[in-house]
DNA sequence: AACGCCTATGTATAGGCGAC
DNA sequence: GTCGCCTATACATAGGCGTT
């Protein structure tokens, strides 16, 4: 009774129950199979993109775990996320690889890691919209930012919105490896979201104060 | 006022309302903060690593994305999870290193990937419990299985529990990888869900039909 | 300590819409 | 066609408890 699954809508029956309601409105039971539409398809990527790297960056702060997700679309981009940062967590499973299988072989790829990992630049967390979540009832856009498509993770960024200024501690992922703007993006509200928890632990409960300028200690780059 | 934050525990009062409910039952707000305290933070680690996995698998199936994660748990044990594999996934991470960085340096688990990638065999989807979500009203409980404490991803496994059999058909993680029975064991249940939720892609609505024999052919081996 | 199970409830998100 | 935003609701999970 609890976990109460078959809610209300039965997967089937759309919004014909007569009952004269909304009908579509508010979420909807889907199933688990791939969706043909492309377009909502493309949707409930994204969306669920998103909300995988916001889990990956709570369990990461939640427990002190590491955690490296990468997500390739249907059409071959490829999205990271990681704390403290991909590489460092891919070089990890590496190196039990090493450990157990201590050599194969294809000497294709051999250092790509490590000539990426090493190229990650420390940045330190800067000021910050202090929302995303406990006060996102003031409903914080990243619109501003998102709309420069010349984006470089060794910068800097100001943000022109909620008058806060942003910018990268990490730099994960080479820019060549992004193939659009989309994943810049989503990677990007990723990062967000995770600096947001790494400052609210920083910096216990300090919700409704003004954002200041909050210094990670949490995330410092395995390299 | 759709999304609600702080919703009605403030975070910070437990249970001392006065209102002489149950006082904390039912799922309440917590800090997006390190938990300190060791026990809950490791319930907390267990329960949203699952969740992650879960939705890594979903997403796949949904938008016929690849995805891998990893995830380091602050004790060191290693968690992966992926589709079609997580090598597979992680090779392509690495190939667009390939195109834009060509080679750096340390010679070092050069081919470790690609050795354990050919490593894994392309097992079928056997008879699974048909349920998980959309009949887990039933308890379904995995537990007979993750007692074995001699697991071996090339092996098919008989369930002894639920009446149904089950069957790797990939091998993502050698062995030696893991650290423990834990991880095996959600490993194992991440799986368990991404099959289930390949089987209800395959055929389409079987809700509350009798378990069958199902054969995927969404997931083939990037082998 | 780790795992399953429960309940109440916080949160993610499907469907729909409008703007870029 | 991409993205942001909205609402209603499905789903995930915090806190507790009992087992193993």
């Amino acid at each position: 009774m609890a976990k109460t699954k078959i809610p209300k809508s039965e997967i089937a029956d759309n919004n014909n129950t007569s009952d004269g309601k909304k009908g579509s409105k508010g979420r909807r039971r889907i199933e688990i199979k791939r969706i043909e539409e492309k377009n909502k398809r493309h949707v409930t990527f994204s969306k669920r993109k998103k909300g995988i790297f916001n889990k990956a960056a709570e369990l990461s702060v939640l427990s002190g775990a590491e955690i490296a997700t990468m997500v390739v679309s249907g059409n071959g981009k490829v999205f990271c996320f990681g704390t403290p940062n991909y590489d460092t967590v891919i070089n990890r499973y590496l190196g039990h690889h090493t450990a157990s299988l201590a050599a194969a072989g294809q000497p294709d790829h051999r250092a790509l890691l490590h000539g990426k990992t090493m190229r990650s630049s420390n940045k330190q967390v800067e000021n910050y919209v202090e929302a995303t979540r406990h006060l996102d009832a003031e409903k914080i856009s990243f619109k501003g930012e998102e709309n420069n498509n010349n984006y470089n993770y060794n910068s800097d960024y100001e943000g022109r919105e909620g008058g806060c200024g942003y910018g990268w501690w990490e730099r994960p992922i080479p820019i060549g490896m992004m193939s659009s703007l989309e994943e810049l993006e989503e990677y990007k509200a990723a990062l967000y979201k995770l600096k947001h928890n790494v400052e609210v632990r920083t910096n216990q409960m300090i919700r409704g104060s003004a954002p200041s300028n909050y210094y990670s200690s949490l995330l410092v780059m395995g390299d």
